[in-house]
RNA sequence: GGCCCGUUCGUCUAGGGGUAAGGACAGAAGAGUUUCAUUCUUCAAACAGGGGUUCGAAUCCCUUACGGGCUACCA
């Protein structure tokens, strides 16, 4: 029996997505377009107060950035809507009540405060982990505790309630995980988890469950913090009569900060120096501004390879995957067990091996708008050259607008150091003011043409390459490195580069 | 505390009874280069501890330690 493969992801709008999230989404989407599936984006709104204005349009806007294609969702339809939660409400209620009449849910009528007494008075008992469970419901006010005649009269007073599974007592719960293997829980230690809740609306459990089911999702594929809460799932499809479309589960490890132990953080973003987040995000509340990886200059296919490979590995030694690629090699059996540590630097020398191969007329497009918001206005050829020179020295596609930044701008100031070590040598000044007349009636301005000048010059004055190339390159650019040089004066120009050595020579003299 | 999950170089990992325990990032040294970057070569670096099982365990079992997750009318 095997049906086609359907997969969500099911993120609440609670806030940004963050680096576990889209990596969630990532496998998720591998999987489905592995399998010839089917991935379903489905928002899980069922916490009214927790709801941030924004957060569904942002992790829409990271899928779509990041290349996960969804086949069924809010805004691309389908036949299994609508997908979000909140507009779902009344479909939950149906399958509470055959829960209620099975016997296999019941009603509660505790208040918060005496829920809070009841943990509180188990705690100084010394029971170190007081729940709501087989034990205690009996002693609280619910529909297995008062009489019927009483739950009736409450419940026709509108009364507040919520609805709790009734969870049995000492009974084996197991569930095979494609990364894990067999997990067993014992029932006795599972509380009766709310699943319906008094402001009308489902928990995450029932919710989740219900959806999963109507929606025909066949895997579950989520964080390993919702391992410990697998069991009620599994309860909840078996009291509902779905055991056999019962999805297949997969917990993923965890995404840990690099340094120390525990789940990655924004703070740890904001603490060392990395972003955490897909895409820009401004907090609606306090409008703090947090900086995101595309905005950071990453490639969304780096990006999602690196993410890839942060738990997940085909075995083998190759390590660039495309998109296309990922989705060959994609298996969950090869996803790894333990959490891992993010690593920024790694991360980083994916952005660059992406960038190297990326081709210059691509880089170009994505750069354009770059190019015009930092003042850079030159023809497309030249704008090419210019990428041309400088890819293999960047990281991040943004540097690309400020590292040569003295071809389009003089140089906002010198490498004094490296200039006054060899500008000092006896016969330099005047050799380059030979330079300057020399180049001064270069007719044709071509890189080879300004090498045959600075060599004839070298030459005549038997000086090594090393002692007039790196002032010349000072001169024109203010650094002590960059790219081929010839080639970089060919790009600033003749009356620029003389006006610039002109400048240089005026400066170090005095 | 309880329950569950986990543990191979600093980091991501390969390896699933017999390996010189492999690769990548980061690090170090060197080559190359006018310089920087790219590139290339080399080096350093790990099976958490203890018990079993076995002729033989990084690999299988138990256990300790450590780490993590969960323990809400949040997801």
């Amino acid at each position: 029996m095997s049906r086609p493969v359907r997969v969500r992801f099911a993120p609440s709008p609670t806030g940004p997505l963050h680096l576990g999230g889209v990596r969630t989404a990532l496998y998720n989407y591998l999987f489905a377009k592995k399998n010839g599936g089917k991935f379903i984006l489905r928002i899980e709104d069922t916490d009214q107060n927790r709801f941030v204005p924004g957060a569904e349009e942002y992790v829409m806007e990271s899928l779509k950035w990041a290349g996960m294609d969804v086949d069924e969702g809010i805004v691309e339809g389908g036949d299994f809507g609508p997908y979000k939660q909140s507009e779902r409400k009344d479909l939950y209620r149906k399958y509470v009540d055959q829960l209620l009449e099975a016997g296999l849910a019941y009603y509660s009528f505790d208040t918060t405060e005496e829920l809070d007494e009841m943990r509180e008075r188990l705690k100084s008992q010394g029971v170190p982990n007081p729940a709501y469970n087989q034990v205690t419901r009996q002693y609280m006010k619910n529909s297995l505790s008062l009489p019927a005649d009483e739950v009736q009269k409450r419940l026709e007073e509108g009364q507040a309630y919520v609805v709790r599974i009734k969870v049995p007592r000492n009974e084996e719960i197991r569930f095979h995980d494609i990364i894990r293997g067999w997990v067993v829980f014992n029932s006795s230690q599972i509380d009766d988890k709310v699943l319906f809740k008094s402001d009308g609306m489902p928990t995450y459990h029932m919710a989740n469950i219900v959806d999963d089911y109507l929606m025909q999702i066949t895997h579950v594929i989520r964080g390993e913090e919702w391992l410990p809460s697998t069991p009620i799932h599994v309860l909840l499809y078996k009291f509902l009569g779905w055991e056999d479309v019962m999805p297949e589960f997969a917990h993923l490890p965890l995404i840990l900060k690099p340094d120390g132990n525990g789940k990655l953080s924004k703070r740890d973003g904001d603490r060392l120096g990395f972003p955490v987040f897909p895409l820009n995000w401004t907090n609606p509340e306090t409008g703090e501004e947090s900086l995101g990886f595309k905005e950071r200059g990453f490639l969304p296919e780096a990006f999602m390879n690196m993410l890839a490979f942060l738990g997940w590995n085909p075995g083998g030694t190759q390590e660039i995957f495309k998109k296309d690629d990922l989705i060959q090699a994609f298996s969950l059996e090869r996803v790894s067990k333990s959490g891992a540590k993010f690593d920024f630097e790694k991360a980083k020398w994916f952005n660059q091996q992406y960038i190297k191969e990326t081709s210059v007329e691509d880089l170009l497009e994505t750069l354009r708008s770059s190019f015009i918001a930092a003042g850079i206005q030159k023809e497309d050829d030249f704008l090419r050259k210019y990428i041309s020179l400088f890819i293999d020295r960047v990281t991040f596609i943004k540097e690309f607008t400020s590292i040569g930044y003295y071809i389009f701008d003089k140089p906002k100031a010198y490498d004094e150091a490296q200039f006054n070590k060899r500008w000092t040598k006896e016969g330099i000044p005047s050799t380059f003011d030979s330079i300057y007349s020399k180049l001064n009636v270069v007719s044709d301005w071509t890189a080879t043409n300004i090498e045959a000048v600075i060599k004839e010059a070298m030459q005549a004055n038997s000086f090594k390459p090393g002692e007039i190339m790196p002032v010349f390159r000072i001169m024109i650019s203010g650094d002590a490195g960059g790219p081929p040089l010839f080639e970089l004066a060919e790009m600033i120009g003749k009356e620029e580069v003389l006006e610039r050595v002109k400048t240089a020579i005026k400066h170090f003299s005095k």
